[in-house]
DNA sequence: CTGGGGAGGGGGCCC
DNA sequence: GGGGCCCCCTCCCCA
């Protein structure tokens, strides 16, 4: 019996040795086959990458022509000069289309301050599926010395664009930033910007002959601006205003890279990592694909990049595909006397801007209704789908220089007000603080620091708890009742407790029953306006 | 309905 | 008294 039970044991342990040579051998087997699935992978993408440098390059062979024939064209021509700058945001977050707002474009006649007619701005209405962003800078032979186009920190680097021509996709993305990238007055005769991915006639071209050119990117920000802060600056994708340059770039290539799976393009499903199941192999990142979308992302986010889960930034801030030539910012310092003057019929920025005047900053109010609100990008930040990336411009100096400076996060509330007199409609106060962006007026510099967070997105005050970001510093302590579990606020009927007094109220209506607002179609009455609103949209859709 | 963020305005306090 | 600052209320909107 004892024998026995020693050789039942000692072939319980010769099975156990072989089952684990056999787990062992099946392990070795799934990993070799893993190498070279991986394997096959990384050969893939390669070949994929060298297909897309190959495309870009013809791509550029094809813009490199028609910017000469161009150049030609308008030297026989003895055209005015003038300067284009084609932006266009790919991919709305939302697919609606409606890309106004990053495809802003901007035409400074040279020698007078008023945009010709005969060249309209041109605002390039892309298909949402379109990849190409074209920057035009055209003939700026014309331009008057005085005019000059900036590149600021921040700012995609021509020098990234050029890499995109010459097919270094590869190139890792430069996230630093560079000094020498503000090299205004620097003479170019021809500045090219072309990135392509889906569309054969991604091109860009721009031609500036003895021009004292340069585009510059910047961001007004307050004094307060707290960019400069790594925490949130990692931060950024929670909804902490938008940083311009390069320091926000950086963020983007640590934290946003994974978002790009989400897109649609297979290159980047690879190129974001495949799940590898071993956990030891990982997927060769498509520098090709991260880079292009990285290195020419200039600073989306602004807003809200601001708004609530990480991730959400990244995807404000990466194009899908990642490669998309993104110019959020472009600062525009023109230096004249005379105002200003937007064409109204292509940018709705018809108003000029004097130094010294308030009342002459450009108006965009219309422009941040129709912006692209690049904040939808953003995840975090959940921007509304309203919320326009504008173009604004504000007095920048004491030179009497115009910036063109991109904002996020408007809010068209606030747009709205300004539209409807908000900056001189009749209050008891005299509103004499006026927001640069929308001129709707303030009674104190306080409040319209304030308000002009609407348009810079900087959020001031975060959340110690989750990295949100607020604007009002009573807005982030009513939000820390989410962490507190704080409700002040309590039904005196029924012991329901809220934390916002808005929700008491709207609470109580269902105890008094209350319902102000009527359906002007059935006559249905609802509590809320909201309630109206979604039952309008929802019974009377063809009446509205 | 409820929860929660965005934003404007009023008012008190202090200098 | 005016301005800056802060707190709070309020309304709006969305999920």
């Amino acid at each position: 019996m004892a024998n026995c039970m020693v050789f039942h044991t000692q072939i319980a342990s010769i099975m156990e040795v072989l089952a684990n040579a056999a787990v062992a051998e099946v392990c070795k087997l799934v990993d070799d086959d893993y190498a070279v699935f991986r394997l096959e992978i990384t050969q893939s993408q390669k070949e994929n990458r060298t297909l897309r440098r190959k495309l870009q390059l013809l791509e550029m062979k094809v813009a490199r022509e028609r910017a000469e024939r161009t150049t030609r064209e308008r030297v026989l021509a003895s055209r005015p000069s003038s300067v284009k700058i084609l932006d266009r945001y790919r991919g709305m977050a939302r697919g609606e289309g409606h890309l106004t707002g990053g495809h802003r474009s901007f035409v400074k006649p040279a020698g007078h301050n008023a945009w010709r007619d005969d060249q309209p701005i041109t605002v390039d209405e892309g298909s949402g599926t379109s990849t190409q962003h074209v920057i035009v800078i055209e003939s700026a032979e014309a331009v008057g010395p005085g005019v000059k186009l900036e590149r600021s920190e921040g700012e995609e680097d021509p020098r990234h664009s050029r890499d995109n021509h010459t097919g270094a996709a590869g190139v890792p993305p430069v996230a630093t930033e560079d000094p020498t990238i503000t090299t205004a007055a620097q003479p170019r005769t021809r500045y090219s910007v072309t990135e392509v991915s889906g569309t054969p006639n991604a091109v860009l071209k721009s031609e500036t002959d003895t021009e004292t050119l340069t585009v510059t990117q910047m961001l007004l920000h307050t004094g307060s601006d707290r960019r400069s802060d790594p925490e949130r600056l990692g931060l950024g994708r929670l909804g902490c205003p938008p940083a311009p340059g390069s320091e926000y770039l950086s963020v983007l290539h640590q934290s946003q890279r994974p978002v790009h799976s989400r897109g649609d393009g297979d290159v980047d499903a690879l190129d974001t990592g495949v799940d590898d199941p071993s956990c030891s192999y990982t997927t060769e990142m498509d520098p090709g694909n991260i880079s292009l979308g990285l290195e020419t992302q200039t600073d989306l986010f602004r807003g809200d990049w601001n708004r609530r889960s990480n991730s959400v930034y990244s995807d404000g801030c990466l194009d899908k595909k990642g490669e998309v030539i993104v110019i959020d910012e472009v600062t525009v310092k023109v230096e004249g006397d005379a105002p200003l003057t937007w064409n109204a019929d292509e940018t709705h920025l018809g108003e000029g801007h004097s130094q010294g005047s308030t009342n002459d900053f450009l108006d965009y109010r219309e422009s941040l209704e129709t912006n692209l609100n690049v904040a939808t990008h953003s995840p975090l930040h959940k921007l509304r789908d309203r919320d326009p990336v504008s173009m604004s411009i504000a007095p920048s100096d004491s030179h009497g220089h115009v910036l063109f400076d991109q904002v996020l996060n408007s809010n068209d509330r606030a747009t709205a007000q300004a539209q409807g007199g908000g900056a001189t409609s009749g209050n008891s106060k005299e509103k004499r603080f006026l927001c640069m962006f929308c001129k709707k007026g303030f009674s104190c510099t306080q409040k319209l620091e304030i308000h002009q967070r609407v348009h810079t997105g900087e959020k001031p005050f975060s959340c110690t708890q989750c990295h949100m970001c607020f604007a009002q510093a009573g807005n982030l302590k009513r939000h820390q009742r989410v962490h507190t579990g704080e409700k002040p606020y309590s039904c005196p009927q029924c012991e329901k407790r809220f934390s916002h007094q808005h929700q008491l109220k709207m609470h109580l209506k269902v105890h008094t029953g209350e319902r102000p607002f009527a359906c002007t179609h059935c006559g249905k009455r609802f509590s809320e306006r909201s309630y109206l609103r979604i039952h309008q949209k929802k019974m009377h859709t063809a009446h509205v």
